[in-house]
DNA sequence: GGATCTTTGTGCATAATTGTACAATATCTT
DNA sequence: AAGATATTGTACAATTATGCACAAAGATCC
């Protein structure tokens, strides 16, 4: 059941159509044609009919989609109809930020575990719920908890030993915070969030424009 | 002196390459290879010398690059041989995060400007230096401060709005962190920070490893 | 129920990106 | 200084992604 090549892409669009699905199902739209989804997205509506069409036909001709089975075939496609279980490691600004951001939940992932290596933080409880565990418990923890993604926000010193320590107790994806390449074994997924990088193409962009 | 299409994905890797010559350059290292380089990036090393012969011919056959020289180069490649002047539009977690991220000055970028459309937060003064502006002073700030790029960290309900206010004083950049597709004129750069459409692909990596 | 309109799904062409292989050029060794 | 070694820069091949255009299929109108 695993197979044929799809492009990342088409998986990181999938993800966007999914988000504006959502909106829609929620103003109560209860059919959407490509054109119109393409023209939100600022995505071509060939591209739209194209990605989706790796994994079925959910379109009526001439009709178009039905939003909510659309979004419910896309969530599946993608993974959603289930809570995924993450773990954060690191509780800086950043670390804060994300466990503070509440549409987690709504989106199918939960954070079931959280770490810092600041002894001052260990053992106390987050507004989101959570106890801070020590980086030392780490192994234990992701086990018993039974942690699927790890997400690092440590300083980018500490990021390559968190990943391995992750991969080391099994987790086999991370989204990376941290603004470093992780060296990881091969069957590992990670995903970065870099806004240097973005910045930095920002400058560019700009500086091109100038001449 | 604008032309030759540049793939954006060539900035994207310069700009991760910078980032490693930068710590080269801290370790004191005086000259790298491609092949070096490319393994700690995890990218092709023919990828990285065509990358930098858009741009021109900074290395030594059968030497290699020198480290600083070749980041001098990078760095004015990507414009980031003068200060970006930033603003940010909303300190939630996520906005206060990234005035923590010291980094910003140490690459080029400076928020010069900060907003927010609480009463209770506007004119308080951050750890940071600023001071805090209400939204409501957004266009006369920025013309007077001379923002460049915009910093969008609000809830995604106002971030369209936001956007096109920065875009009505002469903003041509924005870096976006709120989960939604921004519509913008053309001639408008703007990079996404979206650490949901990520986490989408994790799940689905996940989920296909399974079968 | 036939003509017209709409919108999907897809074959094909085009464009963009990546990777391989090697000639060119520099250093090092003896 | 000639041969061996290293590493860049790039021509070419292969792969991948994007977009156009149209046939297929369903809906609507009269």
């Amino acid at each position: 059941m695993k197979f044929s090549k799809i492009p990342t892409a088409t998986i990181t669009r999938l993800s966007i159509y999914s988000r504006y699905l959502e909106a829609l199902a929620q103003e109560g739209v209860k059919i959407i044609a490509s054109d119109k989804l393409a023209q939100k997205c600022g995505i071509n509506p060939a591209q739209i009919r194209k990605d989706l069409a790796y994994f079925g036909e959910f379109g009526i001709r001439g009709v178009g989609y039905f939003v909510k089975e659309l979004l419910f075939e896309i969530r599946r496609i993608l993974g959603l109809n289930k809570i995924w279980k993450m773990a954060l490691l690191g509780i800086g600004n950043l670390g804060s930020a994300l466990l503070a951001h509440q549409n987690f939940i709504r989106q199918g992932y939960e954070f079931v575990a959280v770490f810092d290596v600041d002894p001052a933080k260990v053992g106390r409880r987050l507004p989101s719920g959570q106890t801070i565990y020590s980086m030392d418990d780490l192994e234990t923890v992701v086990k018993d908890k039974g942690v699927e993604i790890g997400v690092i926000a440590t300083p980018a010193t500490k990021a390559q030993m968190a990943a391995l320590r992750l991969i080391s107790v099994g987790v086999k994806a991370i989204l990376n915070f941290a603004p470093i390449q992780l060296q990881v074994p091969e069957g590992m997924a990670v995903e970065n969030v870099d806004f240097t990088v973005k910045l930095d193409n920002l400058a560019y962009n700009l500086t091109m424009g100038e001449g």
